[in-house]
DNA sequence: CAGTGGTCTAGACCACACC
DNA sequence: GTGTGGTCTAGACCACTGT
């Protein structure tokens, strides 16, 4: 008799579409996740076994095990050999992406505002070269922008990329996201390395974040690479460190 | 004909060990994961198709696709449909992996050294108690150290554990890292979530770690979880951010 | 012992990219 | 078209856990 068991009333009202393009897998994990999420299955919850969930979904096992893996991959369950299918702590989500500050701030319902302060065509110094993969003194385009949530500062974004790339537009800027234009321009965002770090505000860095004089900044800058290898994107940011942190998940 | 391809001259002379038993969708990948690290396959190479790998391997195409799937999301190749598999940017390794200071420090050739300032059992206070998921009042392990390397301060780290899964002792941890020693005792550790922020430093803190008064600081607070969703560790730590940053890679 | 997930096989059909 | 990876099936055997 197990401690708990789960699936037996949620899954089976679940049937999957197989007119669908959405893969049968994604459409399984999709919906288990959403059971996590809505409470359906709480933390703690042992799920049916593959076997039985495959064949009550009229799925091959591998199928099945494709969707569990998948959850697996988020973090959200844990399988143990000869014990079962667990959910974890739900906290844990959202392990590893990608995201924007604008994403960030617009998923916490904080209303995110941008501020475009340049958009100018530059030759590229050598610290900007460097990390863009470019020659020195080739032409990048640097975007500055000042982010804000709520009518307060939370940081001064600034950001080079190729020309090339680039074929947004400065009112584009203020209301999407960088990686959001991006990728609506084809291009497949694969890896990025960041570096975080603090330093204290200069005068001018202080009135433009609204922080006193001397407060402690975050500082990030970040390198994005698409799937060629190739530098997409460099950028340096201060952060208020009173108004925002990085949330980071991690998994062994 | 292809721009490029390999697999050709490097993977017949490889034969999967069937009597051993590392599953051999992991023989395949560590050894391309090894091809491509020795520089054998060099960014932008495209490997052979999978099915023609797989062949000649005698394997077959859903254990092949498994080994790539791992390369995949290590972030070494990408595949695309229609295209093939490239190797990718050899710089973007270890992607997200759960390290503590004392090992990327000691993977820098650093030579960390340790300091507990203090270990010992106190009562936990509202804020530990809730990360840490126990009652508040209960026991638990406090561990405070200065962590230094080529003899300057880098961090000054403070911890707390349940004090069941505490066996090591105040030697065991001017030694080793924290994980290291929480690992040997079986525990699985799944996960964490961390906060990164800044702050001033106060005088105390300004001294502790060799900073000039007012410094910023990095400041992280992290929760890791075993495999049941049980907090393991609850830590606040300081960082002195003229000597340490964080590096974070990200896959998308 | 029975039950679980972990691995592996030998096929099949489909979607997409390039020529 | 031809070739690539993406998805899916219906089995099989093994390793580990708990009774």
């Amino acid at each position: 008799m197990p401690e708990q068991n789960a699936g037996l009333d949620t899954l089976p009202r679940f049937v999957v579409d197989r007119s669908s393009p959405v893969p049968l897998y994604f459409q399984v994990a999709q919906h288990l996740e959403d059971s996590i999420n809505s409470g359906a299955l709480p933390t703690g919850t042992l799920l049916q076994n593959e076997v039985d969930l495959a064949a009550s979904l009229g799925l091959s096992r591998p199928t099945m095990r494709r969707a569990m893996q998948h959850l697996v991959d988020k973090g959200l369950v844990v399988r143990r050999r000869g014990i079962g299918t667990r959910v974890v702590h739900p906290k844990l989500r959202r392990p590893l992406e990608l995201t924007s500050l604008y994403d960030d701030l617009a998923r916490a319902g904080r209303e995110p505002t941008t501020r475009v302060l340049s958009f100018e065509h530059v030759e590229a110094g050598a610290g900007v070269a460097e990390n863009l993969g470019v020659a020195e003194g080739s032409t990048v385009v640097e975007v500055v922008r000042l982010r804000s949530a709520g009518g307060s500062p939370i940081a001064k974004m600034t950001n080079y990329l190729p020309e090339s790339i680039v074929s947004f537009t400065e009112d584009d800027l203020a209301t999407h996201g960088l990686y959001e234009l991006v990728r609506q321009q084809g291009v497949a965002l694969h890896s990025a390395t960041q570096t975080l770090g603090a330093r204290t505000a200069t005068a001018a860095e202080a009135r433009l974040l609204e922080e006193p004089r001397g407060a402690a900044l975050v500082t990030a800058t970040r390198t994005t690479y698409d799937d060629h290898g190739t530098a997409v994107e460099f950028g340096t940011h201060i952060y208020a460190s009173s108004r925002y942190t990085f949330e980071i998940n991690l998994l062994t």
